[in-house]
DNA sequence: ATAAATTTGATTGCGCGCAATTTAATAGCA
DNA sequence: TGCTATTAAATTGCGCGCAATCAAATTTAT
């Protein structure tokens, strides 16, 4: 027999501090795609691309763990931008487990092109300043306890 | 002929806040696949079970409005559900468009078997109660925000 | 030197996530 | 009454996101 139940409910959706997270991310993501849309870019290529505007010429390796995803998601997608024209793919000599990733003229040459973005998105927020950088920094801090 | 540049670049991807939301809400995901593994559940199943924990009988439309979703990933996410057994899927007779989603017995017995998971998932992360919180708060400001 | 463990990346398979299209049913209106 | 517009779901197709598995190269410990 059921019993009636007062107070907090830790089922209840607006107690939850994961959905909000997965809705954020899943929105702001769609505010980028009509602007990626023109770079030919989805998201996930698009982060790619700044991790290597970052530093050219990283391992997949390297990509994962800066960009937190695996090697069954990058490859895949570092196919599809080689086929674009945005990045080589080759493996060391020195340790050919090793496969280096990097940009062409035309990946660098796309960075100007994505400059705009950023500020773009941002626009579609209307976060002040303050918010989004204790947002900013909360998001790091969760981040940071996570990983272990 | 590039330009040497000073100060702040807007492609950095420590300048960007779309990505510790990405990756927060991945990570924290992560976190909840063991724990739902044992309930049959994937993440977006257990917040479409959610819903319905809160309030039984909703439409496709309902239950795509409260958890940000469309009809794409929906259908064949609650016929996966039907199979399992948690949930019917009926049509309204006084409106044939309307498909309702209503909870089983089996699926309202899961309800007690999912209540340790959201405390369980709360002790990976260590945010102290003020910082989750603030975290929430924010994310909700922003969700308001990029509706329109 | 050689066997075992580790590291790196590729592959496979499944479940979203979403845009675009289609189908069916209802509501609004001349 | 018909005609049109709107609404609700389903369908299709593609790109992740990730667990699990596999293969190859390297490191290590004996």
């Amino acid at each position: 027999m059921d019993m009636p139940e007062y107070g907090f409910d830790p089922l209840k959706l607006s107690n939850q501090l994961c959905f909000p997270l997965y809705v954020c991310s899943k929105e702001i993501i769609k505010k980028y795609r009509p602007l990626l849309e023109k770079l030919d870019l989805t998201y996930t290529q698009y982060i790619t691309m700044m991790a290597l505007w970052e530093e050219d010429s990283l391992s997949v390796k390297e990509l994962g763990d800066r960009l937190y995803l695996d090697s069954g998601t990058l490859t895949p997608l570092l196919k599809s931008l080689e086929t674009k024209g945005y990045v080589t793919r080759t493996r060391l000599e020195s340790d050919e487990r090793v496969l280096a990733v990097s940009l062409t003229e035309e990946g660098k040459a796309l960075r100007v092109k994505a400059l705009p973005i950023p500020a773009a998105v941002a626009a579609c927020t209307s976060l002040s300043a303050e918010d989004a950088r204790s947002l900013y920094d909360l998001l790091y801090k969760f981040i940071g306890n996570l990983r272990g």
